[in-house]
DNA sequence: TTGCACCCTGTACCTGGGTACAGGTTTACC
DNA sequence: GGTAAACCTGTACCCAGGTACAGGGTGCAA
């Protein structure tokens, strides 16, 4: 019966340092574990699994508070009330994977298309009308600080056909 | 003919803050742009292009640098002789964003799987045979730091089937 | 029972990616 | 020509996510 796992084995096998894992614990990305009588750290083997999944979906662009939600969408709850709202937030989730999903594609269309085209430069692109227009259709999600969108959206992308003058940026003071 | 958009314009439409503009100048991931006379910055209107494309990868996970590269995947070349070896760079970035993609997609299923299972958690779950296994298919990458990769990726996946021991993970020393 | 590798806590520090002034100049409208 | 808004440079600061000691305690094999 394996007692468990040493901190330095589990963060040697999930390719983290000894620091970070106890970081992470202090986060609650990752249960307190068991510890011996002197007082030393003792993981189930599962631990590694979680520190995978946490270093991938870091590497995706999720921040550790998302990964924690992404991990624990709720907590073990595996047939008793369904607690409701998790599912809900499960599914917030999902469709926000769903949207980074469409934005590489939309990325990795473009830099296929520039491969294909021999075209070297995605941006210098931007305003010439040759090339496969990059990354046009990307989400932008974050510009939520400005109190006046409305003039952005259409109007920024007018240089693509014709070179707009984006008259109508002014500040609205 | 439009003279160009001041700093304080394209930072509206891109949603970004004038500060941000100028660290990405200094970064290098936004050309230096004209002046008037007096030193003011005229902006050309591809720039906010330029920076929702930033922003969005960035979102992605890509680092400043590595946007910097998507973007400029070389530079504007337009017909000019290949330059041998920055086609085979867009076509690193193609398939690491391929491989972004994919995880994604293991999330995205993973998720999918478990708001149909009615299954709250994704980690708790890890360990016990029930429920969709959790991100299994990640990617690692990143993990090139430990000499000795050879015991980790079997081994650690065997708490998959029959809570495996981990033996075998102790440090080569 | 000793030796050494490993682990503990705490605190300080580092990098990436911004943001916020301060103090001064330019623009543009009246 | 006056003045307010917008801009300039420079420097300092902030947060997330780690990483690195220092100083001391454990675990276990010989």
């Amino acid at each position: 019966m394996s007692p468990g796992l040493r901190s330095g084995q589990v963060a040697e096998a999930a390719g983290v340092n000894q620091q970070t894992l106890r970081y992470y614990e202090r986060r609650g990305l990752v249960a307190e574990p068991d510890r011996t009588l002197g007082g030393h750290r003792l993981y189930p083997p599962e631990t590694v699994t979680i520190l995978r999944v946490i270093k991938t979906a870091q590497r995706l662009g999720f921040t550790l508070d998302e990964v924690a939600e992404l991990l624990s969408v709720g907590v073990h709850r595996h047939g008793r009330r369904p607690e409701a709202g998790l599912q809900a937030r499960a599914q917030a989730k999902l469709a926000e994977v769903e949207q980074r999903i469409a934005d590489l594609s939309v990325i990795r269309d473009t830099l296929r298309e520039a491969v294909a085209a021999g075209c070297d430069d995605m941006v210098a692109c931007a305003g010439s009308p040759c090339c496969p227009m990059p990354f046009v259709e990307l989400t932008v999600e974050g510009t939520d600080r400005a109190e006046d969108r409305s003039t952005s959206g259409a109007a920024v992308w007018s240089d693509r056909a014709g070179r707009g003058h984006l008259r109508g940026l002014r500040s609205p003071s």
